[in-house]
DNA sequence: CCGACTTTCTCCACTCAGAGGACAAAGACG
DNA sequence: CGTCTTTGTCCTCTGAGTGGAGAAAGTCGG
């Protein structure tokens, strides 16, 4: 089912749209008061939003002492898919045109199932929640995938943990299947525009998002835009050498940052430190579950457990040492760590911290806030909708 | 003497002044051509320029098989002033609007010394250039200055290797000596803007420009614009870690790049070697002149000394290393190397690329040059020039 | 219930940026 | 010398945007 949905004309339209998005409901004076138009002009541009199916006029808001203003807002029957596809898990989630999520679907499926399989269920998880009642067709699609992205085309290219996706025209592809826009990215930008969006970085304009998950990444925000690199491979910061001669690495190095910590680096060290008997605790987790994962380190920390404990602290110190150099070079105002392995709270944090505040240079670490990031889960398909829609409320 | 230089009343006067600098001497068509512009609004943009000082028309070009043009230039007559203040010595240049440098001084001076006598010298050295003819006055002028910068405020913060320079008024200081507007900016920073203004990244939007010389330093263009930092400190790569518990540095950490290798670094090392006996070529060196500099170990490069030559390698390993972080972190267009150790040449450059093309994702390699600057020590006062052109030609 | 005051929104006249076409100026060329 | 080409100027028209007058719709005190 194919939704036309309009774009706006002209800068102020897309400006007016993004405030409605950012803001929610307002009235025509609240909006001039924003936007340095005169009210005359503002009127105009409002009256072609409303033309359009973008923008409604609904029910008018309490006085406050004089006349009653008209609420103008999106459109509340708009919607948008947002999309995270993760190395072994896919969240899917229905927002409406402020973002809001009014739904959100998880399902384990590991990536090197290929495109064809992933895109299945995606659009199965994508019906389900517009049979839900959720919606009835979207408006437009944001689609985020574990590795680099040729952005402008939306096709992946030489991703390191999903080979058979090199050059799959991901974007094509799903505006075909879904009948909407769509627009791809690289799966740590969307946390990163998440996070910017409705979380710990709304009023940051330059940061970091360290994402470490199965892998590790970066998303690097510049002036409030998503800086992307030459070739869009920027962020990828997991191969890194962070201990000189160390631990193979898959990408053909030694010593890599991914090599040392990541979900598949601590179940790694996990299972080799139950093997040889040094932590009763994950021994005991190897029994039950068979197989030892970052929830597993996770728990055992939580109980108490010294090894997981020294585990995570190791690899938070490599991963701080890393963050420390690109703290020197990049002078953020802000690094949110996010990822499947914010599981590991408050030890992982204070390592890194311990790291970037003694390595960096004060000035650039004077008034630094490292934290974790606040959506959790959400951020990806949060940062998703964000990049669909900020797509469709530009002048086309 | 005060100069009164009008400056650009919209955005595309600012642009028409953009494009005769960068593009020379231009008829009102070639103009037209490249502004997207009707012919009748351009002459209109351009007739109000021709009433300020900034720009010209003089004579008539050839006839390309029709009415001879007009040719608009800028005017010949505007001076600017560029300031290189290095850890060592002071770089002062007068150019013309266009940004050809018209006469160049350099001058050995301790930054140390501290601003009071630094601007002296270099009051005394612009002095100079105006008195040899080359100007009656400057309309405007660009300092750079070897460490962080407010850059709104033109302040230097906190400067670790010119302490007593730590919040003084540079901007406004030299604006009241000189009589005209004043950009300040890291001496880094200014390099990059050379490089692309004038050298060899004339194309490229987004690069790194590392600078070796007494300190190490790196110019961060994201998108063709000089990019800052939170706190202006954006590029300080010198402390970044190199070797973990390596040499103590002057910061207080260990095994800081800059411990292990910078002009500095290279010339204690050199003097190591030679009192140990280690080299022939440099122990000689050393008898001369009393003291070892980075020059002597290039001289000494150059004459096949195969232990100034691994001092040489060393440093360029180390220095390869982080660069190849921050290129999988940055994944720039171009790698511009350039400072006063850029005289070790090709040994230098040889063991950077090895480090980089190794260590990094090829994604991030594949199309990478890694060059050496194009301008020497040109680039940091043509940056100059150019940071108050883009001042003075942007729309007040 | 009425008048004074507020706030929101609409309408209208005016200005100015900019486009586009007609045309004048000035040369090349057969 | 007439025709063609290129450059530059002039004039008219459109549409963006401003600012002010005033209508619409409310609150509040007497």
């Amino acid at each position: 089912m194919r939704r036309m949905t309009a774009r706006p004309g002209n800068a102020h339209q897309a400006r007016l749209l993004k405030l409605l998005r950012d803001g929610g409901p307002n009235s025509r004076a609240q909006l001039g008061d924003q936007v340095d138009l005169s009210r005359s002009k503002l009127a105009v541009e409002v009256d072609r939003l409303l033309q359009t199916r973008l923008v409604v006029a609904d029910g008018l808001a309490a006085s406050r002492g004089g006349r009653r203003s008209h609420n103008i807002r999106l459109n509340p029957e708009l919607r948008f898919l947002g999309v995270d596809i993760g190395a072994t898990s896919i969240d899917v989630a229905v927002t409406n045109a402020e973002l809001e999520t009014l739904g959100h679907l998880n399902q384990p499926m590991d990536v090197r199932e290929g495109p064809v399989a992933v895109f299945e269920q995606v659009l199965a998880m994508a019906a389900k929640l517009r049979s839900s009642g959720l919606a009835e067709g979207f408006d437009g699609a944001g689609i985020g995938v574990p590795g680099p992205v040729r952005f402008p085309e939306g096709v992946p290219v030489a991703p390191p943990i999903m080979p058979g996706w090199d050059g799959f025209p991901v974007r094509e592809a799903l505006s075909q299947e879904l009948g909407c826009p769509v627009m791809v990215d690289n799966d740590v930008n969307l946390m990163a525009m998440g996070e910017q969006h409705a979380g710990v970085a709304r009023t940051v304009a330059d940061f970091l998002c360290v994402k470490i998950g199965t892998g590790i990444g970066c998303g690097i925000v510049v002036g409030g835009e998503v800086y992307r690199g030459t070739t869009g491979s920027a962020g990828d910061i997991g191969h890194i050498q962070a201990v000189p001669d160390g631990r193979p690495c898959a990408c053909g190095n030694r010593g890599c940052l991914e090599a040392h910590f990541s979900g598949a680096a601590l179940a790694r060290d996990a299972m080799e430190a139950a093997q040889q008997g040094l932590s009763a605790e994950l021994a005991s987790r190897l029994e039950t579950g068979g197989d030892l994962s970052a929830v597993d380190v996770a728990a055992a920390a939580a109980a108490g457990d010294p090894t997981a404990l020294e585990l995570i602290r190791e690899g938070g110190d490599r991963t701080g040492q890393v963050i420390a150099g690109l703290v020197s070079f990049f002078n953020p105002g802000l690094v949110v760590i996010g990822g499947g392995v914010t599981g590991l709270g408050h030890t992982l944090l204070a390592a890194i911290r311990t790291q970037v505040y003694r390595q960096s240079l004060p000035l650039a670490t004077g008034n630094l806030p490292i934290v974790l990031g606040e959506l959790g889960p959400a951020a990806g398909v949060i940062g998703a909708a964000r990049l669909i829609s900020d797509h469709l409320f530009s002048p086309a």
